[in-house]
DNA sequence: TCGATTATATACCGTTCGTTATGGAAAGCG
DNA sequence: CGCTTTCCATAACGAACGGTATATAATCGA
């Protein structure tokens, strides 16, 4: 997928690094939402002015989605990473292992920045509630599959139901990004985790 | 706790029902949360206009932690009342089903008011989070306590960590109601809980 | 060097936000 | 009846919102 940012051969070059301005635009977002980030939050932390966002970007909800397909393709790698470990547990090791660096680290906003956007939903922000909730349905599918494959291979027990383990270890997640963004500690947070994966079914 | 809402005995009596329009208000912040529930919404659910909104409740802030209080004394006594279960499963079967009917009914907004008004969390309204959060963090602490004192009474293995598996409980919750405002069906959020209450430790 | 083209900077647009001042209507008390 | 008190309705406040018009600065091909 290339960028649709145009970078024209005449005329004044710009002064500002589109990529690094993105990722600026991204930590705005992850920590105020997408209606809690307003332009004068978004150009400061970017460096840019109004007229120079507009010209790269188009307008607001055109940079949150681009600012949300580089969310999911540098800070949700482990949950497409996690389907290839080789069974339904440590799948879901690697699931909330992965959330707890994501969403509970020190360097990032504490935190999922898709589950704040798709709550905060103001009504004229429908279409990014949409986008948030539409990719989320496909991981989500993609876990559903994972475990009926685990099930398969017996690394599962046959009575679990795998589209409730998936909406449960999907809860554990959003829980664990509520707790985070709420100021619980790390050791909170890690013992939430080993007392799931203590109570995982084994086969 | 008695309501701190004057009501003279001289001069032109109120036009409206307080506790009518603090329930309307109470709707409004429940779908919308604190930032998104503008004074239009309000006023316009309420009944009322702004002046006498503002001279019956106070200001905007006031009128949410009124609205919290009905909100808690109203729709969160399940999780009081789930203390008073026998054992630690079914204090979980009581949370968890009561978080169903309460978070993803048919009557109610969907999701859960605190959750969606701690993580939207305007710079200024700093207060309103605090609120949330410390509400939570007391009933948190009773099912901590009730979970020792399962582990004391024997209904709960010795080795479980009552902290973590309130924590996990927790986010079993926080899951539902966010996966609930996300438009989850009933059924997908019951076999969320039947998976859960399947895991559950047991003695 | 000269237009053509694009980026930046300043200032402004209309709208909505939470909040309040102003003026009149309805009740109790003398 | 007056007088006071309280309520309701209209309109306005300053601030912040997302988004732009305008003018100037910088770089291209010719």
């Amino acid at each position: 997928m290339e960028s649709d940012i145009a970078t024209p051969v005449k005329g004044r070059p710009r002064e500002f690094c589109v990529d690094k301005a993105l990722a600026e635009a991204l930590h705005v977002f992850w920590a105020k939402g997408y209606d809690g980030a307003s332009m004068a939050d978004l150009t400061e932390a970017m460096g840019i002015t109004k007229p120079s966002l507009y010209a790269a970007f188009g307008n607001k909800e055109a940079l949150f989605h681009k600012a949300l397909d580089l969310y999911e393709t540098e800070k949700l790698e482990y949950t497409r990473a996690a389907l290839d470990q080789p069974t339904a547990r440590k799948v879901a090791e690697y699931y909330l292992h992965g959330a707890l660096m994501t969403h509970a680290g020190t360097t990032d906003p504490k935190g999922c920045m898709g589950l704040l956007s798709s709550l905060a939903c103001s009504p004229e922000a429908e279409s990014i509630k949409a986008d948030v909730l539409g990719r989320r349905a496909s991981s989500q599918r993609a876990l559903v599959e994972r475990f009926e494959r685990a099930k398969a291979e017996g690394d599962l027990p046959a009575h679990v139901d795998a589209q409730g383990l998936t909406s449960l270890l999907y809860a554990l997640l959003q829980g664990i990004s509520v707790q985070a963004g709420a100021g619980a500690t790390m050791d909170e947070l890690e013992r939430l985790v080993d007392t799931g994966l203590a109570l995982w079914p084994s086969a």
